[in-house]
DNA sequence: CGGAAGATCCACT
DNA sequence: GTGGATCTTCCGA
C-alpha cells in the first residue's frame, strides 16, 4: 500500500536543501537490523548543517579530511563521527554528492527493539524521559552504531529510513543548534527542528 | 610534534 | 547548575 508507515524513503527524500530534510525527518522512522532483531525509532529531534558556507559544519569552508570524507558523498549516505573522548554522532548526507550538508540526528523514540537499546545504554535505574535515545551520543550508542557505519550507502549495513508519520508544521518547533556557540553568526540559526513539546528531546528543550 | 577545543553525557550539589 | 571524564582531530609552528 503506498501510505505503508514502513516502506523505505526514496534517495529523492535526500536530495533537498538540509534544512528541509531535517524538518521532514521528523515523526520518520530509523529502521535497524534484520527483521527477527529489529529496532525502530521514531525521530523526534534532528539539526541540519549547511556545509562549506556554515562555520559550525564539519564541512566549514570545504574542509576535506579523512574524517569528514563521508560528507561529500552522494545524499543518503551516513556520516559517523566520534566527539569527546566518548561518544558518537550519526549523520546522513543531504543536498547534493560534494556539497558537505547534512542532518544530525538527535533525539527519537523506541518504537520496537526498546528493550535491547535499554540494555546497550546500561541504565541503571528506572529509564526516565530522554534516557534513551534523548541526545545525539545517547542514540548511537543505544542503537550500537560506531565508526562502522561511517561511509554506508543508503539500505547498506541493515540500516535504513522509513517514511513513518510526517509531523504537521503546527507541531514542529525549532531554534538554534545545541553545542555550536564557536560558530559565529550561525549559531543563532534556526536549524534544530524538533516535535513540540516531546518528552525525548535532549536539553536545553525548545 | 604539541596544544587546544570539541555537533556530549553523567554525577553530584 | 556545574564540572569532570576522556581522546580524537586538526592546525600551526
Amino acid at each position: 500500500m503506498p501510505n505503508d508507515p514502513w516502506r523505505p524513503l526514496p534517495s529523492s527524500f535526500f536530495a533537498r536543501a538540509a534544512p528541509a530534510v531535517a524538518r521532514d525527518l521528523l515523526g520518520r522512522y530509523l529502521v535497524l537490523g534484520a527483521e527477527r532483531d529489529r529496532q525502530v525509532v521514531r525521530l523526534v529531534e534532528t539539526e541540519a548543517y549547511l556545509g562549506a558556507t556554515d562555520r559550525a559544519s564539519h564541512a566549514w569552508g570545504g574542509r576535506r579530511t579523512a574524517r569528514n570524507a563521508s560528507l561529500y558523498l552522494a545524499p543518503g549516505h551516513l556520516y559517523v563521527y566520534f566527539i569527546y573522548g566518548m561518544h558518537f554522532c550519526l549523520n546522513v548526507v543531504a543536498g547534493a554528492a560534494g556539497q558537505g550538508g547534512a542532518v544530525l540526528l538527535r533525539a527519537g523514540e523506541a518504537v520496537r527493539g526498546g528493550e535491547g537499546m535499554a540494555a546497550r545504554r546500561r541504565l541503571r535505574r528506572e529509564p526516565r524521559a530522554g534516557d534513551l535515545l534523548g541526545g545525539p551520543g545517547k542514540l548511537c550508542q543505544a542503537l550500537g552504531i560506531d565508526r562502522a557505519f561511517d561511509g554506508m550507502a543508503p539500505g547498506e549495513g541493515a540500516l535504513w529510513f522509513a517514511a513513518g508519520e510526517p509531523v504537521l508544521p503546527a507541531d514542529v518547533a525549532s531554534g538554534a543548534r545545541v553545542g555550536v556557540g564557536y560558530a559565529g553568526e550561525a549559531a543563532a540559526w534556526p536549524l534544530r527542528f524538533a516535535v513540540r513539546g516531546h518528552p525525548e528531546v535532549s536539553r536545553p528543550r525548545l
